[in-house]
DNA sequence: TCTGGGGTCCTAGGACCC
DNA sequence: TCTGGGGTCCTAGGACCC
């Protein structure tokens, strides 16, 4: 860090094993047990308790493999609701010591310390330790975190502190520390980054940042200068608070059972994902002007197919009938497919339902709110499309 | 016994416009 | 005969994050 920058205080917090953590404080029984939290049997594990991790399970694991390595697990569907609200409690906690927290995802985040010396009394270290002690007391989960001087250094030294433990980066020996630790635990570098990085023999995060900014352009592109600049403890990104930003898209993917060739099959279960998206886009007052359908196979290649809308909408039938016409486009004939997503992007206030050039906008709108207050009261189910693979007979027309 | 689901951002080529 | 260049939108694909 360049001595004429104002030194920063920049605390990172992550919850550990943070699903099956919530899971065994809503369940006592589970304390102590390994508990993996896991989607279905051809998913992969999204949190795995240090229990489990005794055995060799980890995140992103396939679900058979955790399950053979620690067959005496309690495997648990995610309760994502439960996740929210502990979630929520956490943030809340980091909120009474300062207003800018910034989220980045349900267990992370960011605080500014920088003036909490004047504002608390407190050091920034005293001021993280008082956080990550509140969320152990208050919610019964255990939280890690860092403090340093920039975003990267403080998320990379959070690994270190793991699990349940605060670390305190200082700037002098910042370097040393993170500078041994593999290359790929650097944020923004994943498998591929790494393995290009590797092939040049740059393994570790000292590594990459002595070496020549031009060759890791040339490897990595314009990304593999930010990359450089991280290694080497430079990150200027401050603390965003967050909220403000909208969201930029909507997504609902589906792996299938069983992997099929049924374009039949799989048309309704695109048209189901459209519907929930739909619904949502409406709940939340948006539209959308962009679709995408994308089509993964039983051998993992993806084949996706996008449209643009002339206005931004969310009405079901029309966002219907622009996908399963995606759909047509990205099948491949008699080839077994095993996951669909339906993705909305370009996302807008919609366009007024009262559409002059298209009288049966406000119909179409109120038979969406129909169905939309039907489905909440009763179940996704309790109202059914009907035939939409005929666009004759869609109820939506 | 394989490999989720929800997101963000980037790149690159072609169309189109001025 | 030579044949711009910048900007923006659209589409497809890919890397990365938790």
């Amino acid at each position: 860090v360049s001595s004429r920058e104002l030194a920063r205080y920049i605390l990172h917090v992550d919850a550990d094993a943070f699903f099956a953590s919530v899971e065994q404080v809503l369940r006592p029984e589970l304390r102590g047990v390994p508990v993996v939290v896991a989607g279905g049997d051809r998913g992969v594990v999204s949190a795995a308790s240090y229990e489990a991790r005794r055995f060799g399970v980890h995140s992103a694991m396939p679900t058979v493999q955790a399950r053979k390595l620690c067959p005496r697990a309690v495997f648990l569907a995610p309760n994502f609701e439960a996740y929210r609200t502990f979630s929520q409690r956490m943030f809340a906690i980091m909120k009474e010591f300062s207003p800018v927290v910034e989220v980045t995802s349900v267990d992370e985040g960011y605080m500014d310390l920088t003036g909490t010396l004047r504002l608390h009394r407190a050091s920034p270290w005293e001021v993280a330790h008082r956080i990550l002690s509140r969320i152990r007391c208050e919610l019964g989960i255990n939280a890690s975190g860092a403090v340093a001087g920039t975003k990267s250094q403080a998320k990379m030294a959070t690994s270190l502190a793991k699990p349940n433990g605060l670390l305190y980066l200082e700037p002098h020996f910042a370097g040393k520390i993170l500078g041994a630790l593999p290359v790929d635990r650097i944020p923004g570098v994943g498998p591929r980054a790494a393995q290009v990085l590797e092939s040049q023999g740059i393994t570790t995060v000292e590594d990459l940042a002595t070496a020549s900014t031009g060759t890791i352009r040339r490897l990595l592109g314009r990304w593999g200068e930010v990359l450089v600049e991280t290694a080497s403890g430079i990150d200027p990104r401050p603390v965003v608070g967050s909220g403000k930003g909208d969201r930029k898209s909507y997504s609902r993917d589906r792996t299938l059972e069983k992997d099929t060739s049924d374009v039949c099959f799989v048309r309704h279960v695109v048209v189901e994902l459209t519907e929930k998206l739909a619904a949502r886009l409406r709940k939340d007052g948006k539209g959308a002007t962009t679709v995408t359908v994308k089509v993964r196979y039983a051998d993992f290649t993806d084949v996706s197919k996008s449209q643009s809308l002339q206005s931004c909408t969310n009405l079901t039938g029309d966002l219907t009938d622009c996908a399963t016409a995606l759909l047509k486009k990205a099948v491949i004939p008699r080839v077994a497919i095993r996951q669909v997503g339906v993705r909305f992007s370009g996302i807008d206030v919609p366009l007024l339902q009262t559409d002059l050039f298209d009288p049966t906008r406000p119909r179409r709108a109120a038979r969406d709110r129909m169905v939309d207050e039907i489905r909440n009261r009763y179940g996704f189910d309790a109202i059914s499309a009907g035939h939409e693979n005929s666009s004759r007979t869609n109820p939506y027309r």
